[in-house]
DNA sequence: TCAAACCGAACCATTTTGGTTCCATATAAT
DNA sequence: ATTATATGGAACCAAAATGGTTCGGTTTGA
């Protein structure tokens, strides 16, 4: 459908909300959750993906919860697509976002758009390379900033 | 999954072999099925919607089958993609290709994310608006004017 | 009249998505 | 120690989307 899924939808959203935090400060799945009005159950299996692929951090027991673990600036959409849902994939026959061609579709040999496709994938994948959480998340920062930290 | 279905893929190929024809020639959905290596039937079912959506014309009965109805640089990515699937949609909180929200998601009063990633679904379907299928068919038509009409 | 083609509409199996639930482990507070 | 709260890991399921088939109808050239 060339959409994102929800599962990714909902963690720019569990980011966005990690990155109004300051310093170390944790916030657990269920408060994010529920401050969001996101599906609790869904987003600790969101936040687990986000945090085995290295975008958050995890303190575990009572009081622990979930911080970033990069700078905004050092996330971008592509990856964190890859993280939550299948890769970006413009068309079955490219699996590698650098849009290489590595599998075996019967039509390829007489494919007569296989290269030009694979390069509009490539410019795609760049595209979301190039979207980062910092400026997903710049109005949040601003009212962090304006508001006197409300969150959580 | 943020991919194309197989049904634009299926009907890039079908535009790319019905770019490589000349003039007021046709090429039946099968015939394109057979030469691509196409699943004929549902091949068949693209090309209505691609002809209901303005992009090819019939021609019934007997000897009939599609053409072109625009030239391949007035024909887009992203109005293709409208066509055969559903429509672009980053987040299913825009529905429109300019990427205004015109739903009632009820996270969207206190939705963080909401504004930015409309932004970037704008960009999206611009990137995928500037995708014409005549960058897409060159090859194609590279091949049509070099070895003298082999397709069909 | 017949066969080839489009037209319209169901119909279905498989895959993907969205979401829940359960159990195990870690840890702060009592 | 016990308990409440948290993550970690995995299975599980229903709903939706996709990929593909099929059937009956209409048009038209031979």
């Amino acid at each position: 459908m060339l959409a994102l899924t929800k599962k990714t939808g909902y963690g720019l959203i569990a980011m966005a909300h990690l990155a109004s935090l300051d310093g170390q400060k944790v916030s657990s799945a269920r408060e994010i959750a529920s401050t969001s009005g996101v599906p609790a159950g869904l987003l600790m299996n969101v936040m687990k993906e986000l945090c085995a692929a290295g975008y958050v951090e995890s303190v575990r027991g009572a009081h622990g919860g979930y911080r970033l673990a990069r700078r905004p600036d050092e996330i971008n959409l592509a990856d964190l697509i890859g993280a939550v849902e299948r890769p970006v994939r413009l068309v079955e026959c490219v699996t590698d976002e650098a849009g290489e061609r590595e599998c075996t579709c019967e039509l390829m040999a007489r494919c007569p758009i296989a290269d030009p496709v694979h390069r509009v994938h490539r410019k795609l994948n760049d595209f979301l390379k190039k979207v980062t959480l910092a400026e997903i998340v710049e109005p949040c920062l601003l009212e962090k900033f304006s508001s006197g930290q409300t969150a959580g």
